[in-house]
DNA sequence: CGACAACCATACACCATGTCTGGACATGTT
DNA sequence: AACATGTCCAGACATGGTGTATGGTTGTCG
């Protein structure tokens, strides 16, 4: 609080060098470098040299390194919450499968797209409480949808009503889920090396593990 | 390699104060520590003051603080991978249901005993390759048991044939159960507060990702 | 006793973080 | 034009952590 330009007018003079804003010029260094290292290898003196900012500059709009996370969480944040609106919502006539299999799909994409900087909010969200809370109510945000997808169609007979809390059921696989994208792009795990079986095997998991019938043996 | 006491032959003379081995009593400073404290917060100072260790000795045995959690890991590697041995190899007559239960309960159990060094790994294996490779190792090994017992069940014709690859789903199931423990017990995650509906819940999507007959509809 | 091995205390060079100072340059006001 | 103000920069600085190097102390063994 209390910091940076006054909050209503933003910015309207500034010095020679930058004409844009410096905390875009500092987002937009970060997001590049995190391509190509990892946050904790990565000092703020490489971000400046990025984004030709001073060290003062930089202090005076970020607290510290990880405060660039996550105002660039933020912004990767937005998108994906529009992501979940229609994350789960299977349409009318829509097969439960092919529903899962789109919503797999579209958050691999989405992973895929913004692989820097969600790579490091997993990798380093137990730091720091700021990128801490942004990931969990994001992950949250998931589970929540999940779980109310989960009891409409428990609701509706369409899922069999025996099974696990909704809630908890939708928490292990979203958790799943997060793991096993991270695993696969941003790390290098070999086990999920194509697309398609990786899609195809969490889709078949959510599935079974939401509509299948209980096997016969208790 | 070629630091540390002659590898036969041990070390039969020493110093006046501790009786007991540096390397030891770093691990077992290190692991008290880790109790309290993530990896990252904890410096080498501190351990050396909870060891009662010089900083020449400490440098003499590791290469680094992360090779201090490196050494911690691969003690309970071994703890590990013996459970890894009867981990999902039902009897002959158990339940499919109640074997996969108590493999999940043993590994509740497990992350519980060693939680400071297990969330120490899952934090950290991503920064250091000595101890990624400690990691995936484990995971691996899960996996693997985890896929041989998946192809069993299919060959006996008690698990259907379809259904994604054996590795591949093992593979998804294991990091979910990763992911789930170490949220469950290393962070405080209130989804999964309940150690009943933890394990009840992983227990579920384990048996109906492997035993359910796929849902109806394709 | 003297060589040697394990250990300690300490000091050091290095690097990263976050703070602080002084000055440059634009704008808005008088 | 002169001045105050706000934004920025360059660079110095204090602090704290890491890993290395040095010299000294205490024990064991020949």
């Amino acid at each position: 609080m209390e910091r940076g330009p006054s909050v209503s007018g933003r910015r309207a003079r500034r010095g020679p060098a930058p004409p844009g804003d410096i905390e875009q010029a500092v987002c937009e260094a970060a997001e590049r470098l995190l391509a190509s290292e990892r946050l904790a290898d990565l000092s703020v003196a490489q971000i400046l040299r990025e984004a030709h900012v001073s060290r003062a500059s930089f202090y005076f709009y970020f607290a510290s390194k990880s405060a660039v996370l996550a105002r660039l969480a933020e912004r990767v944040i937005g998108e994906v919450y529009a992501a979940t609106q229609t994350w789960l919502h299977r349409a009318e006539g829509e097969a439960p499968r092919a529903a899962l299999e789109g919503a797999m799909r579209s958050a691999l994409a989405l992973w895929r797209r913004h692989d820097a900087v969600l790579r490091a909010i997993v990798e380093t969200w137990h730091t720091s409480p700021e990128i801490g809370d942004v990931w969990e109510r994001l992950i949250g945000r998931f589970t929540q949808a999940a779980a109310e997808q989960i009891e409409r169609e428990r609701a509706a007979a369409v899922a069999p009503a025996e099974g696990p809390a909704a809630h908890t059921l939708a928490a292990a696989l979203v958790w799943m889920t997060e793991r096993s994208l991270y695993v696969a792009i941003s790390s290098g795990e070999p086990d999920f090396a194509d697309d398609d079986a990786l899609v195809g095997t969490l889709t078949d998991v959510w599935w079974r593990a939401i509509y299948a019938p209980p096997p016969a043996s208790g």
